[in-house]
DNA sequence: TTTATATGTAGTATTTATTCTACCATTTTT
DNA sequence: AAAAATGGTAGAATAAATACTACATATAAA
């Protein structure tokens, strides 16, 4: 049977001060036991992680940047008890499996009631993880296929769909890559689709951006 | 000579609660005479104003909002004295000229130190505006020269050029964008051209980068 | 105060993109 | 070895996007 420890070590990782001291207001009229920490980046949220036992780390992510699932490793491997709750004013739809998958232990949106966020809290200490029913499912149909989930999504891309992506990129149009490729426009489709699928987007400028961040153009 | 209201009224929009009550908490810590309000909408924001004499109001812009400007122009129709701050998490650089064009009496970046906060919200609630240097520099250049040339190209886009910018970057396709700003898809489509052309750009991960290649980061 | 330009908006015909299904050849799993 | 994915490819029907034209109104320029 679980008990709430007696101290319980939460740091607050976002650049807005702001929605720090919103948290830690939150957390602090519910968990009286919290000892609320603030880092404003990555490297902040690091050493705190060395230096004190966090039990719960609270991260804002960065969408599609590379570091999120970076330092999500880095916090696990120094400290691997320590729960990863995402706190994102981005839609968990699109990018929950991703974070889950890479070592997310819950998925929080930002917007969101103070009840909520107290909820949360509580089963992410308790239990370990927090995922709402839907991220449940998503999870559910995503772990029983095999996984490459360790590597870079991009890596996951065949490389046909990868040499289409990088088109996309450019600027083309289906039409156009499928004269490139000597292929059915409704070919390229399939890519397009097949792509989005597998890193979890649905549309180009995210596609655009998730490549650039991980540096992986031309 | 100024001299601070006995009580201040404040209201703070945004959709976050947690913002709401980080904004809170760092005004109540400085200003002991503030009342603070919130709403999580602009229909909330607007029955407020109406309601209670507002003297500042914190907004924060939704990207892709149709409302932004509007809600502006419809605050000043009804209290033409209640100041608006914009606090956004998105670029002054970016936002800022357009905003005060359009009625707004001061932009500060979420990104900001509690000082800061401090600093803006006294000098707006004194002086009635708050401008930061590079803004101002902006604002005339804008102002005396009717030269857009040697702004960014971003403000020579017309308000509503720029608010379909903004949701085609966010991925939203026309059809999403006709139906949000309840406005015919080609309607939506002649917009596009109009933008790629005055961007001389044509596609919609240029306009992306584009729009973020004239992000100036702090 | 005309004139010209910019802006917000559609209609319609046409071009592109997507969906959904499906096929076959490789790989992978079981 | 048999079963199940994965990967490369389309067809056809449908949906979405674009081009081009057009027309008020607002605004700036001459």
């Amino acid at each position: 049977m679980h008990r709430m420890k007696q101290n319980v070590n939460i740091l607050i990782v976002d650049d807005h001060l702001v929605v720090r001291k919103g948290i830690e207001l939150i957390i602090k009229d519910k968990f009286s036991n919290a000892i609320v920490h603030h880092a404003e980046n990555y490297t902040e949220a690091l050493e705190i992680v060395k230096a004190v036992g966090i039990d719960l780390i609270v991260l804002d992510i960065i969408i599609n940047g590379v570091e999120n699932v970076k330092i999500m490793k880095e916090i696990k491997s120094i400290q691997k008890n320590t729960k990863i709750l995402i706190f994102s004013c981005h839609e968990e739809e699109f990018y929950g499996v991703r974070y889950v998958k890479n070592g997310a232990d819950g998925y929080l949106h930002k917007y969101c009631t103070e009840d909520k966020i107290a909820e949360v809290f509580t089963q992410i200490i308790l239990n370990g993880y927090y995922f709402s029913d839907n991220l449940k499912l998503k999870l559910d149909k995503n772990t029983t296929k095999k996984s490459k989930s360790n590597s870079n999504p991009i890596d996951m891309l065949s490389n046909r769909e990868f040499e289409i992506a990088k088109m996309l990129i450019d600027g083309c149009g289906n039409l156009e890559i499928a004269n490139k490729l000597n292929i059915k426009m409704s070919t390229v489709s399939t890519y397009k689709n097949r792509i989005f699928e597998k890193l979890y987007i649905n549309n180009i400028v995210s596609l655009s951006s998730f490549f650039k961040n991980n540096i992986i153009l031309n």
